[in-house]
DNA sequence: GATTTTACTAAACACTGTTCAGTAACTTTG
DNA sequence: CAAAGTTACTGAACAGTGTTTAGTAAAATC
């Protein structure tokens, strides 16, 4: 039995290091520059092997954008902890947009490339950014039980956020605001951060 | 002289050709399914020939989204005839979202595929979109001063909006909406949109 | 120690964008 | 109108992708 949980565990050991090394790859070129070639490189196996650890590409993918996920799930917890829906509420956004501008290869890996999608819903990633979602759509819920709107619509008040906060920073991420200047356009974002939760407050 | 304005026109001619064929793949198969060998089979030519008329892939890229910025244009301009500002922004709203879930890929080719981008402030897609942009903020600053918002912060309120159906669009676009059931997204879609007016009026 | 199973790889295939030498038709020149 | 020059086009190739397959050497089992 050794010698299988041994094997188990080196099937596995592989299986990391090769996401390890698509995961720098990565952040050193984007995904682009990602391909099975550069990763057997780094590990010092061939192309081939690749492919006794992964299905496809698509497959190592599908484990980037889990890495992406948590990473954002992660960065979104401390908003967890406050006790206030409003604040909550608040904090939580202003983390969402804060991730996406401070790590935008992974924010486009979660929610811009196009890349396989087929079967998105039956990844893991998939029920890690719906387990976020749906606290986000709770928190949304409390601060409605909670009479902070005026509207009641949980649904749709959580979606209009979402289409807010997820636009401005596609908008960044794909560098469609060229028409600002870079220096201004922070600023432009904390601007309308701050504008959409006095707009979410009259609500 | 004649034989040089015939050839002339004869090469604009191709262009187009190419263009045509491009667009028609592009329309078909999406950017994906978009190569040199398939335009050229299309236009009954060589691969080769392709590039006596463009200089690689990206002029293609770029060619097309003029076209898309033109019909996005063309879309919304019926939003320009309207008197009243306020009823102008609120039908360029919908007419943007509109054309964003009409034209999926349009969008797409615009706001969300990475593709070349490198110098896309050189390329007349970009001051087309540039214009439209400008025709919006005029929009919204027509409002400001018309006294529809408490506000008068007329970047950021253009900003936000612009955020906002950004969004909605990209993540129908990139079918980022899954956890919603397919036939209650587009009233959703409604429901924000009517939201983020009413949200706005309160401004 | 012989046999089977496993881990791995070299080489190839199919598909991309792109280039280049060569050719055939067209245009200009004498 | 024939020779020379120019132009439009292409076949074949190159380099870069993802992926498959046949073969091999080591490890595990008997």
């Amino acid at each position: 039995m050794s010698i299988a949980t041994r094997k188990e565990r080196e099937k596995a050991e592989m299986r990391t290091r090769i996401l390890s090394a698509a995961h720098d790859i990565f952040k050193e070129n984007g995904y682009d520059g990602l391909n099975i070639r550069s990763i057997a490189e780094r590990i010092e196996y061939s192309p081939a092997t690749i492919y006794l650890y992964y299905k496809d590409k698509n497959e190592i993918f599908f484990a980037l954008q889990y890495e992406a996920a948590a990473a954002k799930r992660d960065h979104l917890l401390p908003a967890a902890s406050i006790e206030d829906p409003w604040k909550r509420l608040v904090e939580f956004g202003r983390l969402y947009v804060d991730f996406g501008l401070k790590h935008p290869d992974w924010y486009d890996l979660l929610f811009l490339t196009r890349a396989p999608m087929e079967h998105i819903e039956n990844q893991e990633c998939w029920s890690l950014g719906m387990a976020t979602h749906a606290f986000f759509v709770e928190t949304v819920q409390a601060c409605v039980e909670a009479r902070y709107f005026k509207s009641t619509d949980t649904a749709t008040i959580a979606y209009t956020l979402w289409c807010h906060a997820h636009g401005l920073v596609s908008l960044f991420v794909r560098e469609r605001m060229r028409m600002y200047p870079p220096e201004e356009r922070g600023e432009l974002a904390r601007k309308s951060f701050a504008m959409i939760v006095k707009m979410a407050e009259s609500l």
